[in-house]
DNA sequence: GTGGTCTAGACCACA
DNA sequence: GTGGTCTAGACCACA
């Protein structure tokens, strides 16, 4: 359930990370259901208790999940998380508009590409 | 010319390396014009010399100057780094579309939202 | 392990870089297996950390090794590198065939010489 | 006559020995023919006459000029260089012959890859 | 413990 | 003067 790649550049706290949010916007993991501990993650995917309990406390910081003391992790509702990682999404593709403006790229250029992808 | 952010989580060799290549691209330093030797860009930016050789070197390797010992760093003509550039950044947008969709946004709304940034 | 001759005229750097070429292309290092740490080697070499990074790195970029943040550098599969490693002994060959060739010495002389040291 | 790379990685002053060993040894420039003063050829290639300087005096420690005081410099004898280069080209040879040995490409297949271009 | 970045300063090759 | 390499040593992120 969380693929863990070594040769990845990114941090493996990071991946962590990542993909429990995916997994809760999805709805793969539902509102409240409790994720699986510190101690049994780090096990399962042969790692470092350190960086599963680094990647929940990015994940509790960053609203995805909240603790509950003595009883575990549990999965903030995706119905409150999915216009905050929208917004992310969006100040992205600012960015990129802009970095591709700055090279004289149109914005035209960038809806004519993404209208090809969709249509193939 | 080139400002560098210590605030910045990005490496300062990295902050440099981009301003030179938006620097090239933009045609704002011309095709075979000279840049900075290591050493005065050195001390104007108070950052010790092996950091602005870290960030030539990345340079030279990415294709953006060319150097000549004894001589100096110039820059390569923006005709022959633009498509490569470009690339970069349709593949960006790729990745940034895959993220949308998996949340189920889909193109035609980040289309809308461009066009929305177009005429505004 | 790590032969060092400081009367080389090629850098430390790539002395490092080159032996370790050989020894995970030879499989001497095994896929997936540890190479020593950037502080252990330079113990043992007695030469500064800061060459031995860099080394590490080149074989980082050329795809050699991968890096695991805060656990090491690590052998990548010989199989994956040695169609890479040949097209470069094919390039050099081809020019030595050139330079060789603008003098007046035919491909015939070339494969001769190679066919007698083949059966000495 | 003498083309200078800028941005080829060799130093002007070896890329200049080297353009005139090949013209020496290709007989373009004869035997005991006077070549360009070193005032003239940096003045020719607008390059800093220290340049100039040092790749004569590279060229005549090889052997391929000799200097006549007050008089200039002039080509040695092909036909006494020839087997020197020669010497050269296959030491180059058996380097490389060396280096495909140790990961398993046999002096067969470099026969046949040179056969192949022979043919083509 | 492990790699990544950076400062400070030296010496060399090249022009 | 200009870039390239190297030593010595610090501090940080990550596991």
């Amino acid at each position: 359930m969380i693929p863990i790649d070594l040769m990845d550049s990114r941090p493996i706290y990071e991946q962590v990370t990542e993909r429990f949010k995916m997994l809760i916007l999805r709805g793969i993991i539902k509102a409240d259901e409790k994720i699986p501990s510190v101690r049994n993650l780090a096990v399962d995917l042969s790692i470092n208790p350190n960086t599963i309990q680094r990647a929940y406390a990015e994940l509790e910081k960053q609203g995805y999940i909240y603790t509950v003391k003595g009883k575990g992790n549990f999965a903030v509702d995706a119905k409150k998380l999915l216009p905050v990682y929208r917004e992310e999404i969006m100040t992205g593709l600012k960015e990129l508009c802009e970095r591709a403006e700055e090279i004289g790229i149109t914005k035209e250029e960038l809806i004519c590409q993404i209208e090809e992808w969709r249509n193939s």
